[in-house]
RNA sequence: GGUGCGAUGGCGAAGUGGCUCAACGCUGCGGUUUGCAAAACCGCCAUUCGCGGGUUCGAAUCCCGCUCGCACCUCCA
């Protein structure tokens, strides 16, 4: 097992990574929304979580890795009659709340397929398969002392939980009104507390609720991350992923929520990986429905999804992307050839030789790979490592047609199989 | 208002004190090859890392100040 350093927002410096159990990482992402397409940039965590797999993996770990399905609709924001995106959805396409939840989870796993990622490396939880188990958590919650109720619904009370501005080193004071936080109507006692169950509208039949000890109606949006990983992996995870964005309120939240319900002092998660967003050029990547970037959009053009994903690969996960057809069509260009240089190489060296006996030479590429890859997981550097070797004259085609298939499972860039167009 | 991030060649991007007077990829340019072209191959393309100071034998890398840009806090990852 090699020595791994990852970032972790919490501290906000590069950490070395220790596994709570020996051999065995417990990873949680959080997954996709499915009452719309997932658009480029969501798929960029995705693309992330898939790459950090490779890579415990490489390093010797056995992982089990966790990604929930929100399913469940939640209100929109702002105004106090605001549609569920679900039910909205439901709405505007003519199907059951569930229907859309399937199209577009199906459509969520071809974008997934598409980009290389093998969806059965992971653990997939839906939100809507796991109320008894929110319920116990908001319960647990209740019991402790955490939560109140108001006539919409039993909150957390964020004052409670002295911890609460750990990760985001939110400055509670600093929020401003008018913002998420603006709804004094509903009584909430601090700015900062969230719903764990929402109460249906009286006089409304909602598609999806369900009966609670505190009437009928549906969880929060936090807690099915919550609850969701304890049922799968445990009270303590070692590695969570999401979104730059979800820093200050869903993570912050979910730590409350499930630190909460622990023994003092135990910690949840151990290391927070966060990914930076990707970008669009002019206009902004959408939030909502409207127009946006599908991966579709990209193969529409003509243009390979693991164009896409090599694109990806090219940044740090850390760092902002800014996303524009320029920049997709060298990546694409630099995948193509990529593709080509390793068939005419395999051809050249068809058969491999061991990792284990490599020339002193070769060797250096792989661990100059490794180390990159180690260190937070510089993918830039890597794939310049790999560039690198792919020019280097003075070492073999079997030996190069070994170490690039062997990169190519950490990178996972699809170099060994026939379905690339070239 | 709060929080966080960033500024490196035409573009993307790595690099957190000496092995980088700056990797790797794209584009461009010159050449070899070719009937021409394409492809392929060979070669070239930042004395410089937003600006101004400072620390140091030595800084893109550390410190101070400034300028500019971006994102999140509105259920986008």
């Amino acid at each position: 097992m090699g020595k791994l350093y990852f970032y972790n927002t919490l501290g906000r410096e590069k950490d070395l990574f220790m596994p709570l159990s020996n051999g065995k990482v417990l990873v949680y992402t959080c997954g996709p929304t499915v009452y719309h397409y997932a658009h480029i940039g969501n798929l960029r965590a995705f693309v992330f979580a898939d790459i950090l797999n490779n890579t415990l993996k490489q390093n010797g770990y056995t992982v089990k890795h966790q990604i929930n399905i929100t399913d469940v609709g939640h209100l929109v924001s702002d105004d106090d009659d605001g549609e569920d995106k679900m039910e909205k959805g439901s709405l505007r396409e003519g199907k059951s709340v569930w229907e859309i939840a399937e199209l577009y989870t199906q459509a969520f796993f071809e974008d997934l397929l598409d980009l290389n990622i093998d969806k059965d490396k992971f653990i997939w939880t839906k939100a809507t398969d796991y109320i008894p188990e929110q319920i116990e958590m908001v319960k647990a919650l209740e019991e402790k002392g955490y939560t109140y109720k108001t006539e919409d619904g039993i909150y957390f009370d964020t004052s409670k939980f002295p911890k609460y501005t750990e990760l985001a080193n939110i400055d509670i004071e600093g929020l401003q009104k008018g913002k998420r936080i603006a709804d004094d109507k509903n009584e909430k006692r601090n700015k900062t507390d969230f719903a764990l169950w929402k109460f249906s509208p009286k006089n409304e039949k909602r598609q999806m609720e369900w009966d609670s000890p505190w009437g009928i109606g549906f969880p929060g949006w936090h807690i099915e991350c919550s609850s969701m990983s304890r049922a799968v992996l445990g009270e303590h995870i070692d590695i969570h992923t999401g979104g730059i964005d979800l820093i200050p309120v869903h993570h912050t939240n979910e730590i409350a929520q499930s630190e909460a319900s622990l023994e003092d002092g135990h910690r949840f998660v151990n290391y927070w990986m966060h990914v930076n967003f990707l970008n669009a050029d002019k206009e902004k990547m959408s939030k909502s429905s409207g127009d946006f970037l599908r991966l579709l959009s990209i193969k529409e053009k003509n243009i390979s999804p693991l164009s896409y994903r090599y694109l990806l690969l090219m940044t740090h996960y850390r760092k902002e992307l800014k996303f524009s057809w320029e920049s997709l069509d060298a990546a694409d260009n630099a995948y193509q050839k990529l593709i080509k240089k390793f068939k005419a190489i395999v051809e050249n060296g068809k058969e491999r030789v061991s990792l284990n006996e490599l020339s002193f030479e070769a060797n250096n590429y792989k661990e100059a790979f490794e180390n990159a890859m180690n260190d937070d997981l510089n993918t830039s550097m890597a794939l310049a490592k790999m560039w690198s070797l792919i020019n280097d004259k003075n070492i073999s085609d079997k030996e190069k047609h070994t170490l690039i298939l062997y990169f190519d499972k950490y990178l996972g860039l699809n170099l060994s199989h026939e379905k690339n167009k070239v």
